[in-house]
RNA sequence: GGAGAAGUGGCAGAGCGGUUGAAUGCAUCGGUCUUGAAAACCGACGUACUCGAAAGGGUAUCGGGGGUUCGAAUCCCUCCUUCUCCGCCA
C-alpha cells in the first residue's frame, strides 16, 4: 500500500500514475476522499489524547492525594476522571471507525507506475522491451502438443492425479519427473551461484503471514485453506519468504537482501477452465523458484536490472527462444510498479507462454508488511524486488 | 491430547497496583583521553500516531486480544508461543 504521507505530499503524483492505469475521474476522487478522511482522522486523534492526558494527570494526582491521606480531595478528582472516560469511549470509537475507512481504501489504492511504463489497456499493448532476433523454431505437421508428447514418453499422467487429488494436480514420473527436479536444481544452484541465499520455508502460512502479503482479504477464494488449523496453503513462495521480513527495521548494511526459494504453489484458480488451460497450462499446483531482493530505494532498479540479466541468463543456458515485455498500465499487476515478462515461444502451440516476471514493487509491499530501514535517525521503506520461475506451468517440455 | 512453568527494550535481567517508558549490566553510536588502538570517563540510545516553523510537547506500546480500577508491566479472562513431564505417533 501506498503512505498516507505519499499521498498527501505527492497528490499530483499519484493521480497520473493513476491515469496510467486508466482510472478515470471519478475513481480519481478515491485520493481527496482519502485526505479528507484523514484530516478527520487527525482532528479525533489530537482530541482522544488531549483527553487522555487530562485523565494521566488526575489520576496521577490521585495517587498523591492517597499517599497525603486526602481522601475526599481524590474522590472528587475520581468523579471528574469517570465523567472523562465516557468522551473517551466516543472518541475511541470514531477514531477506530476513520482508521478502517482509511485502510479500506488504502488498500484499494494500486501502486504507482514507473514513468517508464507504457499507457494501454490490455496486454496487447505491452512493449516489447527485447525481440527475439533469431529464427523461431517450427515443428512439422504431425508434432504433439505436450500432453500428447507426455503420454507417449510417460512424463507425467494428468489422469493419475485425478484420481488420487482431483483435476490440475499433475503427476509427473519417469524422465518427466526427473526433468522437473533438474530444473529446480537448475535455477536454486544459478541462483545460489549468483548471491542468492536459499532458503525451504514452510509450505502453509498463517492468517498474519497472508495479510502482510495482501492474499488477504482480496484473493481468499483462491487459496487453499485449512479450516480446522487456520492456515492457508501458499499461493507462491513470495508469501512465506517475504514474511521473514514482517515488522522488521534493517540497517542499511544489511542491504542487499536477496534470497531464493523453491516451493510447491498452490492455487484453487476459481474460474478457469477451457482449452487455453489444457496440459499443463494452468494448474492448482505447480513449482515455482523465486528470487527476492530487498535494496535500498535509490539502488532498486539497478537490482532489477540485474534480476533482468539473471533470468536471460537462465533462458540463454537453457536454448529457448525468448523475449521481454515491459508492461503496459492495464496489464501491469496492483501492487507493481514496474514489470517485466519473460515469455518463450511455444512451437507446438505456436504462441509465446509466460515463464517469468521480474518486478519492482518500490515500497508497496514493504509498507504493508511494516519492513523499514534506518538511515540516521529515520525510518524508511525500503525496495522490495522480486521475480519468479514456474517450472512445470510452461511450455518447456513442448518446446 | 493431558499436567505444570514461563513470555519485560538489540541481548541479559530487575520490577509484581500509583511520580516506571520501565533499574542495572552488555551491545551499539557520538565525544574526551591516546601516535593509533584498548581501557577509563562523559553523553546518546526503541517504535507508531499526533501537536508544533523549531525548540519542545502529547498519546499508545512490557507475547496478542479483552476485562477490573481514578490508575495495570504488575490483578482477572482468553488466545498464541516456548520449555518440562505423561500419552499418541500414518
Amino acid at each position: 500500500m501506498l503512505q498516507l504521507n505519499f499521498i498527501r505530499e505527492n497528490r499530483e503524483q499519484v493521480l497520473q500514475g493513476l491515469k496510467v492505469r486508466n482510472y478515470d475521474t471519478a475513481a480519481l476522487s478515491i485520493i481527496d476522499e482519502i485526505i479528507a478522511l484523514d484530516n478527520e482522522r487527525k482532528k479525533t486523534q489530537l482530541g482522544l489524547d488531549t483527553i487522555k492526558n487530562e485523565s494521566n494527570q488526575l489520576s496521577k494526582e490521585i495517587g498523591v492525594l492517597m499517599k497525603q491521606g486526602k481522601k475526599e480531595e481524590a474522590d472528587t478528582q475520581r468523579a471528574r476522571v469517570n465523567d472523562l472516560k465516557e468522551d473517551t469511549k466516543n472518541l475511541e470509537g470514531q477514531l477506530d471507525q476513520a482508521e478502517k475507512s482509511l485502510e479500506s481504501l488504502l488498500l484499494q489504492l494500486p501502486n504507482i507506475p514507473h514513468i517508464s511504463v507504457p499507457k494501454g489497456k490490455s496486454e496487447a499493448d505491452n512493449e516489447v522491451f527485447k525481440a527475439w532476433s533469431q529464427q523461431l523454431p517450427e515443428l512439422g505437421e504431425n508434432a504433439l502438443p505436450h500432453w500428447e508428447l507426455a503420454k507417449k514418453y510417460n512424463l507425467f499422467d494428468l489422469e493419475l492425479g485425478v484420481k488420487i487429488t482431483g483435476s490440475g494436480f499433475p503427476l509427473y514420473r519417469g524422465k518427466g519427473a526427473r526433468l522437473q527436479r533438474a530444473l529446480i536444481n537448475f535455477f536454486l544452484d544459478e541462483a545460489t551461484n549468483a548471491g542468492y541465499e536459499e532458503i525451504q520455508p514452510p509450505h502453509l502460512v498463517n492468517e498474519a503471514s497472508a495479510r502482510a502479503t495482501g492474499q488477504l482479504p482480496d484473493k481468499e477464494g483462491q487459496m487453499y485453506h485449512a479450516t480446522k488449523d487456520d492456515l492457508y496453503l501458499i499461493p507462491t513462495a513470495e508469501v512465506p519468504v517475504t514474511n521473514i521480513y514482517r515488522d522488521v527495521i534493517l540497517e542499511e548494511r544489511d542491504f542487499p537482501i536477496k534470497l531464493t526459494a523453491y516451493t510447491p504453489c498452490f492455487r484453487r484458480e476459481a474460474g478457469s477452465y477451457g482449452a487455453h488451460v489444457r496440459g499443463l497450462n494452468r494448474v492448482h499446483q505447480f513449482d515455482k523458484i523465486e528470487i527476492v531482493r530487498i535494496e535500498h530505494p535509490e539502488k532498486s532498479y539497478e537490482a532489477l536490472n540485474e534480476m533482468l540479466d539473471h533470468v536471460s541468463g537462465l533462458l540463454e543456458k537453457l536454448e529457448l527462444p525468448y523475449r521481454i515485455l515491459r508492461l503496459c498500465g492495464g496489464d501491469l499487476g496492483f501492487t507493481s510498479a514496474l514489470t517485466f515478462d519473460f515469455e518463450v515461444f511455444s512451437a507446438a502451440q505456436k504462441r509465446w507462454l509466460e515463464v517469468s516476471s521480474v518486478s519492482n514493487f518500490e515500497t508497496y509491499q514493504t509498507n504493508r508488511l511494516k519492513l523499514r530501514f534506518r538511515e540516521g535517525k529515520k525510518c524508511f521503506g525500503t525496495h522490495f524486488e522480486r521475480k519468479c520461475f514456474s517450472v512445470g506451468k510452461n511450455c518447456s517440455l513442448a518446446a
